[in-house]
DNA sequence: ACCTGAACACCGTTCAAGT
DNA sequence: ACCTGAACACCGTTCAAGT
């Protein structure tokens, strides 16, 4: 084991030129999907592109260091959820908000699924954490007999993603992301459950 | 109507290139994804780059010269499962192939999602032709009680692409493909199964 | 008619030169 | 220590020159 120097506080510049670049990749990415060029990202920190490389060795750390952030605040909402609503919902809520969140970045559910499924990778940890949150909802609304036993973790990761991604393809599909979602949730209930009665009542607010 | 000069046969060379290069770019596609480079595909087909721009004005062009096989082919299928299978089944076995085809092309589905939704594209019409044939797999399958009266044509390509996508991402997906599909499946039956009284409420305003 | 490859404007990534 | 932009090897697309 090396013992770390002590990694003494970055330069006030470099502090300033990461965060600028973080912002402006939310930013591009946000308009232009995953594969934007970082050549715009860099004009639009204002930066040299130089700079862009020494905080984000390639194109994937910048992804990473974009997903690190949301998967911390999943991995809260899923504590949050957990606390307010009763397991079903806490989970249906849940998954809703990550769906939608798979569906405003085109391109991201590709890199998350990667993440999930290489142990190498820096953001294995905060994905795992964020995992681990949604296996618990799971696991609460299946001890209360909503959700079929055989449902995985796995396959609630996947599905949700599914959704979200396609419903970021085209405005149109958009539209019906509530109702997709719906046809999903429905397919992980215990079957016979007497939640057919009621489906889930979208909160139309986006 | 115009009339349209004689067409005449082209030359037998430049049919010859046409063939080389789609054959190329099926193999390059299912190796690289829909994003693979051009020149690859030219060098693939041993033919110049320029022959590939004259024949496919651009990737666009080239993709859905793939995706066109591809919808004529499941329309076909459509009507053999109708014939040969009861309505559910039909349906349902129609959905795996066509899910199937999705993992296999990284990229087409969103190509595919965009056709769909675009009058203007060349491939409008194949595309509504296999939409159509499975949209009366589904018309039949309701009529049978068998799923929820619902769900609409969109919902099947939407979900059935999703769940395409999502297990070409990673082989560990793959391998969950048919546990994913049958979940979605299930989210498209009737509740509490054949026996359903009612449709379900809320259904109305679709 | 059709084919070809050089040419153009981009891109991701690297690295010597600056402060 | 950190920043910068020129440089390199690619890419998609165009087009003058060939047959």
């Amino acid at each position: 084991m090396t013992v770390e120097p002590p990694a003494r506080a970055p330069r006030a510049d470099a502090r300033r030129n990461r965060d600028r670049l973080l912002e402006a990749a939310a930013q591009v990415v946000a308009e232009q999907g995953a594969q934007a060029s970082l050549r715009d990202v860099a004009r639009r920190a204002e930066v040299g592109l130089g700079t862009l490389y020494r905080h984000f060795p390639n194109r994937e750390a910048l992804l990473e260091a974009l997903l690190g952030r949301r998967f911390e605040q999943l991995a809260e909402r899923a504590r949050e959820f957990e606390r307010q609503a009763e397991p079903e919902q806490a989970l249906v809520d849940w998954l809703r908000e990550f769906s939608a969140g798979a569906a405003a970045h085109q391109g991201l559910p590709e890199t998350l699924m990667a993440t999930l499924h290489d142990p190498a990778s820096p953001l294995h940890a905060s994905c795992t954490a964020m995992r681990e949150a949604g296996a618990g909802l799971l696991a609460a609304a299946q001890r209360a007999g909503r959700i079929r036993p055989d449902v995985t973790g796995a396959d609630l990761f996947a599905l949700a993603n599914a959704v979200g991604w396609m419903s970021g393809l085209a405005p149109a599909l958009a539209e019906r992301r509530e109702h997709l979602f719906a046809l999903v949730v429905d397919g992980l209930r215990t079957p016979g459950g007497r939640a057919a009665g009621e489906p889930p009542s979208g909160a139309g607010t986006d």
